[in-house]
DNA sequence: ATGGTGGACAATCCA
């Protein structure tokens, strides 16, 4: 048994967050580190200096907008890019699987909507629909280790906004996007919930709202669910707020889970 | 208070 450590952590631009990544990652401990919103075209994915901090990278962006990534110590995982379900879009570049010989993770940037009378709100949901699909048959074999991680933008239940109340509207906590996100994610534990019980547990603040993190104004959406073999093995999962310190954090805070396998 | 700030990129779009 070894112990293995994962992260999910929206960056919102991996170039403008490589500092933070170059402060973070080397004692972090971490063994794959999943990214969503890198905003960068590959040929501009920063390679060199993470593999200069001892992180190999697959990567794939385009101009501005989304991107994914994972970085990995070791052995490189099997990685594709997009559902590979054969419908379109394909979201290459907001859906990332790799799979090692012991386990497989999806990493995905859902869409966050806009507004729930937008059309973008319909393609969230079609967006979870198959994640839905892909996870059901991923956990089809359950000796199988399997995670879905990322950005999901839907904070799953009223412990996960500041004001419940007053959310009831948004694209990231109407009742039926909630609703999609517990059928998508279903049979599966949401780890960072199940290791910290409390309130007060974020993993995004606004930089619109002054001082969000002081006055305690976040959403959890960023999440690390598993399925049942995974969820065995866990040994803890915690918001890692050390980044929030430091100069131009992210919008997102890491989410970090650790591992028995 | 339908604002606010930050990122990418060059006039706005996105979150």
């Amino acid at each position: 048994m070894a112990r293995l450590r994962i992260a999910t952590f929206n960056v919102n631009s991996v170039r403008s967050r490589l500092p933070i990544l170059e402060r973070w990652l080397p004692g972090s401990g971490v063994d794959m580190l999943f990214l969503q919103e890198t905003k960068a075209v590959d040929q501009d994915f920063p390679a060199a200096a993470l593999a200069s901090l001892g992180y190999s990278s697959a990567f794939h962006g385009e101009k501005s907008y989304n991107g994914v990534a994972v970085l990995f110590k070791g052995e490189r995982p099997d990685v594709s890019f997009g559902f590979g379900d054969g419908e379109q879009p394909d979201f290459s570049t907001r859906v990332l699987l790799a799979r090692t010989p012991k386990l497989s993770v999806l990493n995905t940037y859902v869409p966050q909507g806009k507004e729930i009378t937008n059309p973008d709100y319909e393609s969230k949901k079609a967006f979870l629909d198959r994640v839905g699909a892909f996870c059901a048959r991923e956990c089809e074999n359950e000796h199988a280790l399997f995670a879905w991680v990322g950005d999901m933008n839907v904070a799953p239940t009223e412990m996960d906004v500041t004001h419940p109340e007053g959310k009831k509207n948004h694209v990231c906590f109407h009742i039926d996007i909630r609703e999609k996100f517990a059928e998508t994610a279903r049979g599966m534990t949401d780890l960072l919930r199940r290791f910290n019980p409390g309130e007060g547990v974020f993993t995004f603040f606004d930089y619109r709202v002054k001082d969000a993190e002081a006055r305690g104004i976040g959403w959890r959406i960023d999440h690390v669910m598993v399925n049942g073999a995974l969820a065995a093995r866990a040994s803890g999962c915690f918001a890692d707020r050390a980044t929030r310190g430091w100069d131009k954090p992210s919008d997102h805070v890491p989410v970090v889970a650790d591992f028995d396998i």
